[in-house]
DNA sequence: TACTTTAAAGCGAACGTTCGCCCGAACGTT
DNA sequence: AACGTTCGGGCGAACGTTCGCTTTAAAGTA
């Protein structure tokens, strides 16, 4: 665990000060070649690696990126995480950013870890997610103007950068694509009304609807948790009907709320895929080894995570980003369930 | 975005010199309980928040510790990383420390990114996960002295600090649990042998198998990737044979197998927790969706994570840990499965 | 020859801390 | 009265950079 050779080992031994070393590693300043290439030479020698915290210290930025997301429970999974982290580590690291991860704290205490971290000069910006109407983040972050990114959308008069999946554009497909199947008999399992994301794949739906000139049924429209159990007890309640009265198709708005209703309709004795269309959202890992595999909408997420870096890096060097208000097309994933 | 509080700012407002403040912040040096408590009360005013940068560089330290994990393919998921990260972020920052994450690279260049961090002064430790035989990160920091711990174990002869989940005694209970409702015609799907944690998982079978006087059918144990073709695949030709001569349980070493060989069982017509008992390893959220839900092996997560922040924190403090080779137990969850 | 321009590199300063040493004043002791 | 001790707090230095100004020497121009 040697110390760390700094400017100043260098330049003692290419017999230069400190100052011309820093000039030719950075190529400011005007150096002669052949100081220029002996410097180099004995920099390379000698590994010389540039003291980020030095840097940094000396640049008044940390050049990190602070996130947090909320953790899920012990018998849930945060299928997105990886990819989300990973493209926007990758991301980051191309520009010579890291990310800083930080705990999540609910209520009063979230809006003062974000305060903390800017106050300690911890991080230049932030990446929110699990964003919703009047998030305290984005009012604070928007007040003292201070550079962060939501993956997701909050109030439409807040005017901040975001990227968001087009969650409205990925159910209107949904319908398309059972309509174009022949079903038109299609009831959803919908979220509570406080949810900003819930509320915005629901209207894809209704109008999606609408558009195919169908009328959906209000009885057909059920909100709810987005829980197995809710997904189990809202499809036997819709199918619990004789065949001619009840929906041919379930719409859900995450696939745990489908795989739910898949085993209503499996405990009824209904043949998914044929006597039932459902289709899930999220395409988790899983959908695809459920039987039979369950159609889903699948999100951008590598995508949608460089993205958010992307126009971070804009902001925290004070650019105007040239599209910061960015909406990204899922993609359906049809499968054998519908 | 106004500038940062400085501790002169703090001292000229309360008539001190900066170090005077720094003294009372940090507890140190004698002052007058009168200027103590009007530095505690200016430096409150102003919202005072040292600068980590200033205290890291002034440390020759960066309180932070290096982490990079495998990302998982496109339609696979880490189910693991959540609460590995969650776990690892609390007990770092209840140490006043922080987690990096970075990119994960293979061959030369994994190396070369981890030398990169130490030699930049970005990290005083590293967590490292996937772990294998010969880990070159392993040697690698082993040879610079660097702190570093392990989740995981690799070679037998190598002493490096490490927290591992103590897969054979997972591999026991699932045994002793099968022999317990009757079932001795076990067969089991391994990973191919240059798995570390594969290999010991099937010790602890074979073990377990040995102790309950079963003689394990060598054509009964399969190796082949962890993966749904796979788990798939090896349980047809297990269960083609006639009931009599079939094996009436199936133990797999993760759930993503095990699920392949329920699909496998589904298809030739058994019912799953009758006819064959099906268990696997991990206990991915997915496992209690599944139909019949499936008994499973689940590892201490978030202990491991703890556990390893907290022995890698010993360690960069040059201390020796108490214990700095750990094994968890992890518990065997009975589903319907088997 | 005297002066101006340019190249090459040195040097001081600053970023915000913390640490250790020093100094003055007040107090108590011989 | 002279001295030692303690308390309260100031001050310089350093961590490793980068930036911009200054200095020196050499080259070019009148």
């Amino acid at each position: 665990m040697q110390r760390q050779v700094t400017l100043k080992d260098v330049a003692l031994e290419a017999g230069v000060s400190y100052q011309t070393v820093s000039k030719v590693l950075n190529g400011h300043g005007q150096v002669s070649k052949e100081t220029e290439e002996r410097i180099r030479a004995v920099a390379r020698q000698l590994g010389y690696r540039p003291h980020a915290i030095a840097r940094n210290m000396r640049a008044q930025r940390s050049f990190m990126i602070g996130y947090s997301w909320v953790p899920t429970g012990p018998d849930q999974v945060n299928h997105i995480l990886d990819q989300l982290l990973t493209s926007m580590v990758e991301e980051a690291e191309a520009a010579g950013y890291h990310l800083l991860p930080f705990t999540y704290r609910d209520g009063s205490a979230q809006v003062e870890d974000y305060r903390q971290l800017i106050d300690s000069g911890m991080v230049d910006g932030f990446v929110i997610t699990s964003v919703n109407y009047d998030d305290p983040r984005i009012l604070y972050l928007m007040k003292r103007g201070f550079p962060f990114v939501a993956f997701g959308r909050s109030n439409p008069e807040y005017d901040f950068s975001y990227v968001d999946v087009d969650g409205a554009d990925g159910l209107r497909q949904v319908v398309e694509h059972l309509v174009s199947t022949g079903r038109q008999r299609i009831a959803i399992l919908a979220w509570p009304e406080d949810s900003r994301v819930g509320n915005e794949r629901l209207a894809g739906f209704l109008q999606a609807m609408a558009a195919a000139g169908l009328e959906p049924d209000p009885n057909w429209v059920l909100r709810g948790e987005g829980t197995f159990e809710f997904g189990c007890q809202a499809a036997s309640r819709l199918l619990a009907m004789p065949a001619g009265r009840r929906p041919n198709a379930i719409v859900t708005l995450n696939d745990t709320q489908a795989i739910g209703a898949m085993r209503a309709a499996h405990d009824l004795g209904l043949t998914i895929g044929k006597d039932i269309a459902i289709i899930g959202f999220d395409d988790a890992p899983m959908a695809q080894y459920l039987f039979p595999p369950l159609s889903s909408v699948r999100q951008p997420i590598r995508a949608a995570g460089r993205k958010c870096v992307e126009i971070l890096l804009h902001l925290m060097r004070g650019e105007k980003p040239a599209e910061d208000k960015v909406l990204l097309k899922p993609s359906l994933v049809v499968r054998a369930s519908g």
